[in-house]
DNA sequence: TATGAATGAGTTTTCATTCAT
DNA sequence: TATGAATGAAAACTCATTCAT
């Protein structure tokens, strides 16, 4: 079951009839063109994009949008939720790498991932959606929290660092597609990450001046 | 003199009258407080900020806003290009510097400066702001070649970069203060830089395994 | 079919969607609805009556006047260029009548319809809409240029009169039905309408002392 | 003393203080300045030109502007009013001509004065203006019966009109010096006069079909 | 049920009028 | 007193959401 059909399911439940009689095939397809067209419409127009501009993308009614969703921003949030969890589980994953340090840079790779979703995650991760993504937010940081540790248990990752210092670094890859006027491709990423990695190397690295208050 | 009151002088001089005369005293602080709350407003509610909201916060009318700026765009936008052309300045004091690496170091540690602006100025280097900041983003990117090319030829960056992959290094610090739902202190942007410039070093890196297309 | 119904398949064919089904029945009744409010508030208000104004003489929000109209603007002219039209058909007819004169007398009392639209229309007439009805005043000064010079060559108004001499006189019955704080009723056209042909009449009139530049 | 003249005295009583004072010198300069630049920007611009345009025209801030007047739109009725008294003492000039029927073409002419103030001068006379030009167009229309009942008795205008039909007539006069796309020259006003002259005079006219219920 | 029409609060901006300098 | 700054009530127009067909 992949990161659409999640999204598609929890709005079921959050539009369901209270008498408990499963939803009819075709809202079930209405739903899943809805959920398609926002994470379009996110990575095209941004967070900003209007209740029409999905309806149409979805090919259907503004009608039909309302009654499969609470509101625009309930479908935006859905979405952006989703793409949160999908990173959990590349963390999950991670996790169970024999190699503490190959797990934590396939998931650095996986975060990534994240600039498809341009600018509108970019605001998620900064707490711009306020408290909806709190929960994903939460289960993301415990596996910061874990595959850091595990990284710098096995020497891997800098000692002098908190696992909260690595989520800002990532935040460098986690920025949309353009910077300055420039824009990124898929080999700019592989790059910026590598250069991030070796900076979170365990050999020789400057000491820092600061620690993080844990 | 300082950025806000640089952006201060700019808006008296689009709105100036034509006999040449001195803006009259609570003229020039409404425009004073109308920067200061655009500057506020940008950093708490991003470039979408509302002119109602922006004249709320400095405490004056709509009517005073429009009186006093061309237009809500033309007051954001003049923020933001302040703000960028201190970071230029930052740089040209960098290029000064006898020591390549310690200048790219302090030029760096300026760009953390932008996080006061968080989403706004993060949308404005994303291209959020159409064409308008182009000619300051063209003179920052000049920057960022003349100070990354010559930390390369003295050897402290390392070779195997392309000057343009280093703003999307920098990104990570020109985000803002929040992410994950955790907020960055001000020693949080010392560790993240350290960990970046140490990235950056050229003493043993991992190779890269794709180049940008100078 | 009338003129206001033209200028409702006018506004419906530009907001028609693409699909070209067919507008649904409460749709082209606003549209109606809205047409009818402007003529009428172009008639008591004049053409700087607010989309608020019509929009609540139609009985509807302002949301469904967007909705259905282009803008304010586009809806006026739609309602003032019919009119105009109106009175270009009303020409064609007089051109087919077998009496010159009598063809021109029947068109000077179609002119007379005019003062429904009052103010506005004297205003449109007077060139106070830009050059968007300019083709439309250009087909009428055409139909003018023929009746006069039809009703010349049969000796029934006076030769030392140039066409463009005609419209100045009939702007009298095309003003608005208040003069001098005196209100026109049906009769008061009539007899305005008689005086003014009885001075075009060819027969003993006082000579000119000026000639239209032709 | 002129038309313009006028319309000061009248502002300066308005505006008098009440210890009964005489206004000083600068504030009936100011006074007449602003007169003349209202009169000047409803010619140009229209009875919409604005405060500030009006104060601009005459040299002054809009602090002195609303010093000087109770309200825009009192100026620019003060203004239109002068305008309609110019007409009554134009009229008085010709009720004590000695011939009748000559008087009177004088009068029809010095109307065509009017459309100095173009547009604004034809909705003052249509009543857009309220209540406010009430007394002075009664001035007028009694003028009008003096004028056309002298020209009746002396079989000079035929009989069969009343004297309210005339000011209709004269409307054409009045209008702006635009229609249909056509721009009026001097020649044009007194052609278009000389024909409306010609169907008032008694010599073998068109007998009427209605009375006017006098 | 799906559709798209209707709604009205909210956005940017202007301008008549009042008020501080 | 003269000035021009400040004000807020519109105006045109958009869009999230509800409702009739």
């Amino acid at each position: 079951m992949d990161t659409l059909s999640r999204a598609v399911d929890r709005l079921l439940v959050e539009t369901a009839d209270p008498t408990g009689r499963q939803p009819r095939a075709d809202a079930r397809r209405n739903v899943e063109r809805l959920v398609a067209a926002a994470r379009a419409a996110i990575a095209e127009t941004g967070v900003e994009a209007s209740a029409h501009e999905i309806a149409a993308r979805a090919g259907v009614g503004v009608g039909t949008f309302y009654r499969r969703v609470p509101s625009r921003e309930a479908l935006l949030l859905a979405v952006l939720d989703e793409v949160l969890l999908d990173i959990c589980r590349a963390a999950d994953r991670a996790l169970e790498h024999p190699d503490p340090w190959q797990g934590f840079c396939e998931f650095a790779a996986a975060y990534v991932g994240l600039r498809g979703e341009s600018c509108g995650i970019g605001e998620a991760l900064g707490g711009a959606c306020g408290e909806a993504l709190d929960a994903t937010l939460a289960e993301l940081r415990e596996r910061f929290r874990l595959l850091v540790g595990r990284a710098q248990d096995a020497g891997r990752i800098r000692a002098d660092l908190a696992w909260q210092d690595v989520p800002f670094l990532l935040a460098a890859v986690a920025t949309g597609p353009r910077t300055l006027g420039l824009t990124a491709d898929e080999s700019q990423w592989r790059r910026t990450l590598r250069v991030l990695l070796d900076g979170l190397r365990t050999a020789d690295p400057v000491p820092l001046t600061g620690r993080h208050p844990r």
